[in-house]
DNA sequence: CGGGACGCCTGTGAGC
DNA sequence: TGCTCACAGGCGTCCC
């Protein structure tokens, strides 16, 4: 479910109650896709900073203990989290497993599939967060990510386009839905082999794909069926979704009928017509 | 090494 | 109505 416009999202409903806030208890519920790495009973006291996001990982610092000023969290929302702010104590639910409580407020993961996790590393740059982060490519809206830089990277990868946005090591932030969209807005075939895009298409695709995330973000992303932001709400851009599950229906842009095709075990939306290989 | 399939876990909706 | 099955936003690991 989250991609970078719902991890954003996120970072920007929870950071104003948590930053600053000093951790006063830590609950765990069913176990997550790893475990949590410490006693949850070692981060009481800490303080914790301001909230960062790298790709669709959430970090959160932690500081106050000096043999480990750089510590903190590092959260993934998997296919199914999300984060909230309680404003006032409420009985967690059936899929609520983290909980922070600070003098603040509480944060709290509800995440039904599990697949999201928590895991404390000693500092972003150092076990185990770092193992997490060493595979990913540069942010969407890094200035270094040019255009030329962008081409350069895919005439290295033999496999599809979608597959490329997919995996993250090239650019962050995309999943299935923004991946189908912004091939859509760049007017690509999804089965094109990344290889074969030219300077100019490839320009356009990275436009196209800074587009729709940012058009995401300001929509509150996206929810299917889970997502909510850190004050519970739903976000609205699947409305506004050109293919993302609209198979069978006509195209905005000309008619066409969507198209829906397997890729790597994922579903892939497109339009015949405007996206070409 | 790159590329692709698998599996983690639960909920939902379609079809029978 | 109730059951079974396919499928769902991610990604680390394994195998070829």
């Amino acid at each position: 479910m989250p991609e970078l416009p719902e991890v954003e999202v996120t970072r920007r409903g929870i950071d104003p109650l948590v930053q600053g806030a000093r951790v006063l208890d830590v609950r765990l519920g069913k176990p997550l896709r790893w475990p949590l790495g410490r006693d949850p009973q070692a981060l009481r006291g800490l303080r914790l900073g301001a909230v960062e996001r790298r790709g669709k990982y959430l970090w959160l610092p932690l500081q106050g203990a000096p043999e480990l000023p750089s510590q903190g969290l590092l959260i993934h929302l998997g296919m199914s989290g999300s984060v909230r702010v309680l404003a006032q104590p409420e009985p967690p639910g059936a899929h609520e497993h983290f909980q922070l409580d600070t003098d603040r407020g509480s944060l709290r993961l509800n995440d039904p599939r599990r697949f999201g996790a928590v895991v404390w590393s000693a500092a972003l740059e150092a076990q185990p967060a770092a193992r997490l982060l060493a595979r990913l490519g540069l942010e969407p809206f890094d200035p270094a990510l040019t255009a030329a830089r962008f081409h350069a990277a895919l005439r290295q990868r033999q496999t599809s386009i979608k597959a490329v946005l997919l995996g993250g090591e090239v650019v962050v932030g995309a999943g299935n839905i923004y991946a189908c969209e912004a091939l859509f807005h760049a007017g690509i075939d999804p089965r094109c082999r990344a290889a074969d895009l030219g300077t100019q298409r490839a320009a356009r695709l990275l436009q196209a794909l800074r587009q729709t995330l940012a058009q995401a973000m300001a929509a509150g992303g996206s929810t299917l069926r889970d997502f909510r932001d850190a004050h519970g709400t739903n976000g609205r851009f699947q409305q506004q979704a050109a293919v993302y599950g609209r198979e069978g229906e006509p195209c905005g842009v000309c008619g066409t009928r969507l198209r829906r095709i397997v890729q790597a075990q994922r579903s892939s939306f497109f339009c015949p017509r405007c996206q070409r290989r």
